[in-house]
RNA sequence: GCCCCUAUAGCCCAACUGGCAGAGGCAGUGGACUUAAAAUCCAUCAAGUCUGGGUUCGAAUCCCAGUGGGGGCACCA
């Protein structure tokens, strides 16, 4: 029997029973089928850059309520853990201290893994990953070549978005809406680069639909940015002959309607659609061409993406001819004209679109009314010439030949019907997602399993020469300086087939980190399989995560690509469902007097710090008490000594309980029994519609009524008592572990509280023995009656009318009708 | 500029989805215990739900308009 002391003595209880819980190891799961349903509860794995933070905190606890509460449901639940231990931090802060990244990350991770064991979410020790081991990249190699083979990853010449501090290249995701980096926040430039790109746009119409299945599961806001992201654009693609030139020019547009009314075209400076235009003009427009390309190439995103800015560009002495009327319409280079959007050109119609127009006027271009649209009294709107608004509404189609008459919606079916049957275009479908940009110039990622040819040739590392490793750092010069540093490291970098003889030498760069972070939670089914990324069986077995937990921060970019890599490895076969995360809980930040914790402004709460002076129970609390999950917590609202002292009253309940383990509970005092049922029966709903906060709530108030029962009610001897303070033990162990463990042994069991089940609500212990009705006459409660449980809606309707305040209350006037709603409420409407 | 979310005691938050505005906590106040303090315990105080309209027998909850706060998108043809 363990000594227990005289006061809740929180150090010492997480002692005890971390110990316990090293050696029991009772969150391990197994592949094998026990026979119980099956829940697959993933957080979001952190990135190693330090000791945990507040914001971890706040997620596991919220992660770990999921995961021991379908465990106390009946449920196997895998709840794994592992880290996202590549990335620029890493390498940045290594450069910064001269030492290896490696050995700094694998501190870091040494340095949570502690924190962790000590702050006990309920995870699967025995499945561990780190995205840098050899061990695991090799599977992001392996994935990279699966995606090659089927022309999925290939490598591009373009314009690309680099972070000139980081001295590397940026996916479109990872660049804000600024103009800045989303790592070091600086200023993004455009550079002419060749990269490697996984082909996420062809999967782009499945991302979007998909999201319909995810509807109440995902939250509205993320769907809705996914949604954004992806861009979905329906119109046309019209081809365009272009005096001079074989091949016509394609521009997509959403408004083929207003195809007659298109005076000019524009295309994007940057493209090689324009480059070519001015390859045969004279040169001085080539010049002009020249002087205006630098000029774009010299603005930041932020210049560029300012909407407002007046219209630049150059006339570039080329003529296309518009397919529906003959019109020669002259060529111009626009930089609002995007050169990986669409065609990188577009069929300008000022009329009828507000930045064509500001192009038109500003160049003195024809402005061609194609669409009579009217304002809403009715009149017709002025011209846009004059005016300066183009008319972009629906109306009736004018100057348009056989769609004169025809509505916006009718036209562009119609037009889209005739373009088809010429065959100068068709309908077509544009996004604004762009191919998935994975080649970083750094060190610490994962090296691209690519040889190049002197002549220029690609070879695929053969799959069973995987991994790649990654060079020693010692000896690299690891400062960002453009290029990748592995492209140094000669030894590493030249290959000699050992048949031909032939040299060549490695890819030098490495994948961006969302490579490994899309996938890893298909790792976790068989974290130690040395012949496949995941065993497929397991998969099937697992199959993909019930309940994914994690920051709003990951909403576009984390999440897509998972969703892609997912959808990839199912159309492979490997895997039989095709969206990776069934739902999602995005918890809110950590605050502190209002704004984000950071070192630089010196407003930390230290989680090692907290941990010490609380404890992990105390703190997961606080946390989850504080809000709703989604909610911001601003720490400074937080009282942790007021968790601490809800734990210690629960631990003291367990400690004056005086009934035997096992005694009979239906003996016990109805009136507490009734509210422990009540407590059975809530809790579940709560959970699974993540008011954790709230079973907090109720579990404080099931301790104040039990504390009222043993001092002045029933006494520490009912069984009610006891039924009471196990069904609270086993519930704080949702958020309380240490305190629910000790509990549980205080009350003689030997069990591990965190895997007994918890029993289910006795439904006749749920309804009440009498009821209160408020009765209102014209919206006013007057009186309340107390009445049978079970009284029948006309003998309470009857007994209402008896009452003598509302038959004052009534009094002369009629009574209109009644409302009988019981057991809440009956009310009466009068009139008179 | 467009879209979404949100507003309840001094503070953090509940309210069975249209039915008596209060479950819980923090802070406050009074008391018990103590030589005193801390801890603990008991008791207690508190808003009519941001504003203005509407629907309804009945609105914190639904609708419309506005205000404050938060977030997303923003030359994507």
């Amino acid at each position: 029997m363990t000594e227990q002391a005289e006061n809740y003595d929180f150090r010492a209880i997480q002692e005890k029973w971390q110990q316990v819980w090293e050696a029991d190891r009772p969150f391990d799961v197994s592949n094998e089928d026990t026979g119980r349903p099956k829940k697959y509860v993933l957080d979001m794995f952190p990135y190693p850059s330090g000791d945990l933070h507040m914001g971890h905190a706040e997620a596991f606890s919220m992660g770990d309520v999921l995961a021991r509460y379908w465990r106390s449901r009946g449920y196997d639940v895998l709840h794994p853990i592992g880290w996202d231990s590549f990335g620029l931090p890493a390498e940045n802060a290594a450069i910064k201290r001269g030492v290896d990244p490696k050995e700094w990350t694998y501190n870091n991770i040494a340095q949570q893994k502690e924190s962790f064991k000590a702050y006990a979410p309920s995870f699967d020790w025995s499945r561990v990953l780190h995205t840098s081991d050899p061990e695991y990249y090799r599977w992001n190699q392996w994935i990279f070549l699966q995606l090659f083979e089927r022309g999925l990853a290939y490598r591009k010449d373009s314009w690309v978005n680099w972070d000139p501090v980081d001295q590397t290249v940026l996916a479109n995701e990872q660049v804000l809406p600024d103009g800045t980096s989303e790592r070091s926040g600086a200023i993004v430039v455009k550079k002419k680069l060749t990269q490697w790109y996984f082909k996420i746009t062809d999967y782009a119409e499945r991302l979007l639909q998909d999201l319909d299945k995810l509807e109440g599961k995902w939250a509205p806001k993320v769907l809705q940015m996914q949604r954004n992201w992806i861009g979905r654009s329906e119109g046309a693609e019209v081809d365009f002959v272009v005096e001079g030139r074989d091949e016509p020019v394609r521009v997509f547009t959403t408004r083929p309607d207003t195809l007659h009314g298109a005076t000019f075209m524009v295309v994007a400076p940057d493209s090689d659609l324009a480059a070519e235009l001015v390859a045969d003009v004279s040169d001085e427009v080539k010049q002009r061409f020249a002087d205006y390309l630098v000029q774009t190439q010299k603005q930041t995103e932020i210049e560029r993406q300012s909407a407002d800015r007046e219209k630049t560009g150059v006339f570039l002495d080329r003529f296309a001819i518009n397919p529906v009327n003959g019109e020669r319409i002259p060529i111009w280079a626009g930089d609002y004209v995007l050169a990986d959007y669409g065609h990188g050109a577009v069929m300008s119609v000022p009329a009828h679109d507000q930045r064509d127009l500001e192009f038109a006027l500003k160049f003195d271009l024809p402005v061609v009314q194609v669409l009579e649209v009217l304002d809403e009294d009715g009149n017709p709107l002025g011209h846009p010439a004059e005016t300066g608004v183009a008319a972009t509404g629906d109306g009736e189609l004018i100057n348009s030949g056989e769609l004169n008459g025809l509505s916006k919606g009718d036209a562009v079916k119609k037009q889209i019907a005739l373009l088809e049957e010429a065959g100068t275009g068709r309908g077509k479908v544009t996004y604004r997602l762009r191919d998935w940009l994975i080649s970083r110039q750094r060190y610490w990622g994962t090296p691209i399993p690519i040889l190049h040819g002197a002549d220029g040739s690609m070879r695929p590392v053969p799959a069973e020469q995987l991994p790649v490793t990654l060079p020693d750092a010692a000896g690299l010069d690891l400062k960002p300086k453009g290029a990748s540093p592995l492209g140094a490291a000669t030894e590493w970098a030249t290959v000699t087939d050992p048949e031909t003889g032939e040299e060549f030498t490695r890819d030098p760069d490495t994948m961006d980190t969302f490579v490994d972070s899309s996938w890893y939670f298909l790792r976790f089914y068989s974290p130690q399989d040395e012949t496949q990324p995941f065993d497929p069986a397991a998969a099937k077995f697992w199959g993909p995560v019930d309940q994914y937990v994690g920051g709003v921060e990951h909403a576009i970019l984390h999440l897509l690509y998972a969703r892609f890599i997912t959808k990839v490895m199912f159309d492979l076969g490997y895997i039989d469902f095709d969206e990776p995360f069934t739902t999602l809980l995005n918890q809110g930040m950590v605050l502190l007097d209002g704004s984000k914790m950071s070192k630089s402004k010196g407003n930390l709460v230290e989680f090692a710090s907290e941990l010490r002076d609380h404890g992990a129970d105390a703190l997961r609390t606080s946390l989850i008490f504080a809000g709703p999950p989604e909610d911001d917590i601003d720490w400074a609202d937080v009282s942790v000594q007021g968790s601490s002292k809800f734990l210690a009253r629960a631990w003291r309940l367990a400690r004056d309980v005086e009934s035997e383990p096992g005694v009979d509970f239906a003996a016990g005092n109805r009136e507490l029994r009734q509210a422990t049922h009540r407590l059975l029966a809530d809790v579940p709903q709560l959970v699974e519609q993540y008011k954790f906060n709230v079973v907090v709530a109720r579990l404080m108030e099931q301790v104040n009524v039990t504390r009222k029962a043993v001092d002045s009610g029933c006494g520490a001897a009912d069984p009610a008592v006891r039924e009471s303070v196990e069904t609270i033990a086993l519930m704080i162990n949702l958020f309380a572990p240490y305190t629910a463990a000790e509990m549980w042994d205080i009350l003689g069991h030997e069990s591990n509280c965190a895997l007994v089940e918890w029993r289910e609500a006795d439904s006749s212990l749920l309804v009440a023995d009498e009821i209160t009705v408020a009765v209102q006459v014209d919206g006013k409660v007057r009186d309340r009656l107390v009445l049978p449980a079970d009284v029948s809606e006309e003998d309470a309707l009857a007994l209402a009318l008896d009452a003598d305040r509302i038959k004052k209350s009534v009094g002369e006037r009629e009574i209109v009708k009644t409302f009988v709603r019981l057991p809440r409420i009956i009310s009466i409407a009068t009139k008179g």
